[in-house]
DNA sequence: GCACTTCAAATGCCAGACAATTAGAAATCG
DNA sequence: CGATTTCTAATTGTCTGGCATTTGAAGTGC
C-alpha cells in the first residue's frame, strides 16, 4: 500500500483509497484488525490526525469499525445488507432529488424491477409475507390516515412483496427503488377515492401472490404502475395550472 | 442541527448525521457553501480536526466537495449517477464477497433485473448500444483472450443492454449488480466450447434487441441465465471433488 | 486599461498533549 | 487457592496551536 505525497489529492484520502483497496481485493480479510493509528502514521510517513480523516471516510462506508481501549483498534468490517440499506436509500433519495428525475422515469424503475421480483415472491414468499401484505392494506383502508402514513405503508407493502422474494441480492437493490421514491409520493395528496383504488389494486396483488399466481402478481402491478402515473400527472397538471397552492 | 456531547457516538458521526439529515431533508441545498471549518467548531463547540473528520465522512459519500483557497470551503454536493456508480459497485461487490451469498442467489438477481430492463431496451436502445453490443460480441469471438478479459467484454455487453433502455434510475441499480458479479465471474475457467455457446446467446440477445422483439430478449436472457448457472456448477462441482486445485 | 503584486481567507497538514475507555495483568483479601 | 479489586498499558477520541498551500480578489504601477 503506497501513496503519493506529490498527488494532487488529499493524502487522507489516498491513504483511504489505498486501504479499501485492500479490502476490496482480499488483502484485508473480515474482523481482521488494521495497525494502530499511530503505525498507519509511522507506514504512510503522515500524521495521526490525517491518518484519522482517512479512517473516518472508510468508516462512514461501513467498511471498517472502531473499538476504543486496550484491544481495541480498527477492523476490517464485515458490510451487512442491514448496514447497507441505509446507505443506499439515501444516495438513492438524493439522486432522485438533485437530478430531476422525472416522476415518470423514476416509477417506470421501480415497477420494471418490482415485476422482476413478482414471480418469485409469488412462489416462495412465507405466510409471514403474505400478512404483512394484508396488514398493511387494512391499515391503508383506516379513514383518517395522513397522507405520509398512508405512503409509509404503501412502503411497508411493496418491501413485503419484495422480500417475498427471499433473494437477500434483490431485497437490498430494490430497497433503493422503492423508499427513494417516498418523498416524490409524498407530494401527492390522495383522494378517498385514489386510496380505494390503490387498496383495490393492493389486494389483487395480495390475492396473486396468495395463489402463487407470478403472471397475475405482474399483471397487478403493471395496473398499479398505471394507476400511479395517472394520478400523478393529474396531481401535476392540477399544481401547474395554478401554481400558487401553497 | 444540535448535537449532544454527552451522546456515546463520536461527536464527528453525530455531526455528520447532522449535516446529513440536513441535506437529505432539503435544509442546505446543491452548491450552498457550508460555513467554514473554524464556524462549524464554533457552532458545534467542537475543534477543528473533529469538524474536518464530520467533513471527510461527508465527503466519503460524495455528498459534500471542498474546494481551498480564498472562496473555498464545503460545499453541498449535486450527486450524480456518475459519482454514485464507483460507490454502488463496492458496495455491492463487498456484500457479495464477504456474506457468502451463493452464486446462484446472485445470478438469479442478476438476470431479474436484467429481464426487467429488457422491454424497454428492445424499444428504445440507440443504434451506438446496439452497436456496442455487436463489438463485444466481436471481441469474445478472438481467440486468445484471457478469461478475465472475456469477463469484462461480458459486463461491458451486459451494460450497454441495460443503459439502452434509457432510463438512469435502471442503470444505475443495475451496474451494482452486474458489476458486482464480475469476481465472481472471474472464478470461472471458459473452455472454447463454453465461450462458443456464450457468444451465441449473446447474439440471439442483440438479434432480438435489434428486431425490437421485448420477448425474445427475455427469453435469450433466461437461456443465458440458464447457461450460466450450469458453466457454474459445473465448475464448483469439479473444484469441490479435487479441492487442491491451486 | 492591463499586468503584476500583495493580501486575506480557507483548507490541508502536522506536532504534541491529555482524556476516556477497555482488556488483561497484578495485587489483595477471604 | 479462588474470587474480587486495583492497576496498568494500549488505543481511540479530542483539543490546542501552529504552519504550509492554494486561490480569488483587491490594490498598485505602468
Amino acid at each position: 500500500m503506497k501513496i503519493d505525497p506529490a498527488s494532487p489529492a488529499d493524502l487522507s484520502a489516498q491513504i483511504a483509497a489505498a486501504i479499501r483497496d485492500a479490502i476490496v481485493a482480499g488483502t484485508l480479510i473480515v474482523d481482521e484488525r488494521l495497525p494502530s493509528e499511530a503505525e498507519l502514521s509511522e507506514q504512510f510517513d503522515v500524521s495521526r490526525p490525517t491518518v484519522r480523516e482517512a479512517l473516518k471516510r472508510l468508516a462512514a462506508q461501513s467498511l471498517i469499525r472502531t473499538q476504543r481501549g486496550a484491544t481495541g483498534g480498527a477492523f476490517v468490517n464485515r458490510l451487512s445488507f442491514e448496514e447497507a440499506y441505509p446507505q443506499q436509500i439515501t444516495t438513492s433519495t438524493l439522486l432522485l432529488s438533485m437530478n430531476a428525475v422525472s416522476f415518470e422515469t423514476a416509477c417506470e424503475a421501480r415497477y420494471a424491477l418490482e415485476r422482476a421480483c413478482a414471480p418469485f415472491s409469488a412462489n416462495r414468499r412465507s405466510p409471514d409475507h403474505l400478512a404483512t401484505m394484508r396488514a398493511e392494506i387494512h391499515r391503508q383502508s383506516q379513514p383518517g390516515l395522513t397522507d405520509e402514513a398512508f405512503c409509509a405503508s404503501d412502503v411497508a407493502f411493496h418491501r413485503a412483496l419484495v422480500d417475498g422474494a427471499g433473494n437477500p441480492v434483490l431485497s437490498y437493490q430494490l430497497a433503493g427503488a422503492v423508499e427513494a421514491m417516498q418523498p416524490l409520493m409524498n407530494m401527492i395528496t390522495f383522494s378517498a377515492r385514489d386510496r380505494a383504488r390503490i387498496v383495490a389494486l393492493h389486494t389483487d396483488i395480495a390475492d396473486a401472490v396468495e395463489r402463487k399466481d407470478a403472471d397475475a402478481t405482474a399483471i397487478a402491478l403493471t395496473a398499479l404502475e398505471l394507476e400511479t402515473q395517472k394520478l400523478a400527472e393529474s396531481v401535476f397538471a392540477a399544481r401547474a395550472s395554478k401554481p400558487a397552492t401553497k
